[in-house]
Parts: C-alpha cells; structure tokens; sequence
DNA sequence: TATAATGGCTAATATGATTAGCTTTTAGAA
DNA sequence: TTCTAAAAGCTAATCATATTAGCCATTATA
C-alpha cells in the first residue's frame, strides 16, 4: 500500500475543509480520517489528537484571515481601509465558515502559539486605525470593538440567527458606517 | 434510599451552575450526575440527553438575561438605557460565564422554542431603541449591530481571546460610547 | 391499603478518542 | 545499489462517556 504525502499541514487542510462543511463542533477524528482515507489513530502520527487539532485549526483561520486582511486592505487608507478590513472578516465568514467558527470556539488553549496568531490580526488592525488620531490605549480599545463586532455579528449571522427577513449585508454594511462615524466620538 | 425532590427545572439550575464551574462545554452527564448525587442514567428521567440539556441551558441563559435586562433597563431611557442594556449582557457574561457560553451554542437548534426565547431578547432591545428617530427598517439594522457587538465582544473576553493587558471592562464602556455615538450617524 | 406512576439503580451497548505495538514504505548513508 | 533507521500506515486493545433496557423501591393517590 503505497503512501499519500501527507504531513500536519495537510491533516489541517482537509479539517478545515470538513469543518466548512459539517461544521466546526461536528468534526470527529474517525470523519476526517475517513476524509483522507487513512484510518483514525494514523492520525496521531501527524497530529497530537482531536484538541489539538482543533487549536491548530483556530491558528490556521487567524492566519488566513490575516493574509485576507492585509490583501483586501492594500493601497487603501482611512475609512476605505477599516470597510476593507471589515469585508475580510465577512468574506471569511462567509466563504470558510466551519474555520471562522474555530476562530471563536476553542477557548481551552491560551498558549504562546495561539497568542502569536490573533497577535498578526492585532497588528494589522491596530495599523489600519492608527490614521486616526488616538491614543495607543485608545488604538487597543477600538480593535477590541471591531473584533467583537465584527466575530459576534458574522457568528449570529452563520447561524441563522437574525430571524427577520432584512438583509444581512446591508446591516453588516450600516453597522460598520455606524462603527466608523462613531471613531470621531474618540478624538473630541 | 429517600429521593430529592428533583425535576426538569432542577436538573437545568444544576447544569448551569456547572457550566459556570467548569465552562460550557466541558459538561458532561457523568460530571453533573455526580454533583446531584445520583448516576449518570438517572438523568434520562429528566432531560432528553446531553444535547437537549445544552438546548435547555441555551433557553435558560435567553430567559436569563431578558429579565436582567429589563430589570436593569427599568426606568430608564435614551442613552442611559442603551448602557444598561449593554451592562445587563456584561453581568451575564461575566457573572454566569457557563450560561452565556450556552446561547452562543444555539447554532445546532433552530426550533420554534429557541426562536421564541431570541425573540423576547430581540423585543426588549428593539424598544430601547425606539427613542432615536430611526425608520423600522434601521432600528432592525441596529438592533443587529448591538447584539452582535454584544455577543462577539463578551465571546472573545470569556474566552480570553483579547491576549493584551488593557482592562476588559474599559474597552466595553468605550466600545458601547463609540457604538452610541455611532448612532447619530443613522440620523442624517 | 392497594396500585400505578415515578425516580432511582445496575447492566449492557455504541461510539469515538487514544494508546500499544507491529509492518511496510521511504529516505538517506555507506 | 544495498542497508538501515525513521516515518507512516495498520490492527487490536483500552478508556471514557452517552445512551438504552429493564429492574426495584419510593411516593402519591384512588
């Protein structure tokens, strides 16, 4: 029986695949060895188990993410920036959702590896809104805004949750208009 | 052996305080059948499963926070109320972390009984918002923004995804000023 | 007081994670 | 080219937990 070249990135990569499309908490080592045609405990070879792999997935969605953001946000600045930024995470959302989820959802690894990954988004989004005038202190607290905006609306939103029939996009849209005449509030 | 007096109702206060404890999804029926002291099984006489008391503790936490919200919303209005309403989602968050966790959990059911505990929630937070001169269609966009600032916001501080040292609580009150004073924006 | 419903129990089953230990492939050195 | 060791797969076994089945004691009520 011959091998496929599989190594960690790619066990990453079909589980990301399978989360997109079961669904984050849905995902099971024997599903995602069947995905990949091996059998469950191969997966230990590449892996460290199923809570590991998981915390890898949430790395590997921070990372995307991140490289989304810088892309969309290229040549841009200002208000035009923060909307670019805010598209990324909803393009995310939308097109890799099984991945966005891991992004909120595993809470039990607070390890330097995790830090780094959500550190990359920090920078960037600390980097897009430091053309307005405001304290680092106030830089921070404005990311946090975003972030959780941005992480909760798009999760509500995955879910089904917005039980009217009004578009999404157009709140998503209005929302982050509101998000952005509200930065003014900061500089009196 | 002589029985507690124990039911439904019983059963879900207990989960919740466990999932306070240990975090959401950490419960297990074994752990809460030890902490009642009966066993695991037992539990069936009462609850239809892990799954259906997850859903339970999602209703739960809706039911919850409606009432601490209009508890706290009380003779208030305009700016004040919106505060408060955003400050009854930060007690729950950080005062029954378990149960909040629950409501972001909905995704997995979408029955009429959830619908109807997001509605009330949905209901209260709408009227809060019907002092600003807004078109229904904006004051539904609105509601939408707030609720997935709320939820993503406190999602990420639970789950100690804000990795720098600024204080949680300051980022809150600012990030709830800026989304306020976003408002008027929508009054143009 | 007799009886039915209730709430608990133990034993058994199912699923999935994980571990142990074996075998074959593959990479790289001699 | 051949040998050797690591790597990547496998099967079998173990463990933990959810869940089901069916038994028995308690409790409530007719």
């Amino acid at each position: 029986m011959p091998r496929q070249g599989l190594d960690k990135e790619a066990v990453i990569e079909y589980a990301a695949m399978l989360a997109d499309e079961i669904g984050f908490s849905n995902i099971t080592l024997k599903l995602l060895a069947e995905r990949m045609n091996i059998k469950s405990p191969s997966l230990y070879k590449h892996i460290d188990g199923l809570d590991s792999l998981k915390k890898e997935l949430m790395i590997y969605g921070y990372k995307l993410l991140e490289g989304m953001i810088i892309d969309k946000v290229m040549g841009k600045s200002g208000d035009d920036a923060v909307r670019a930024l805010c598209n990324a995470y909803y393009e995310l959302a939308t097109n890799r959702s099984g991945v966005f989820q891991a992004m909120e959802n595993y809470r039990r690894f607070v390890d330097e590896e995790s830090k780094q990954a959500t550190d990359g988004i920090f920078k960037v989004t600390s980097k897009i809104f430091s053309v307005y005038d405001l304290s680092p202190v106030q830089k921070a607290h404005l990311v946090r805004t975003f972030r959780g905006f941005l992480q909760g609306f798009l999760t509500l939103a995955a879910n089904h949750l917005f039980t009217d029939s009004i578009d999404i996009k157009e709140s998503f849209d209005l929302s982050v208009d509101v998000l952005i005449a509200g930065i003014a509030y900061l500089n009196k």
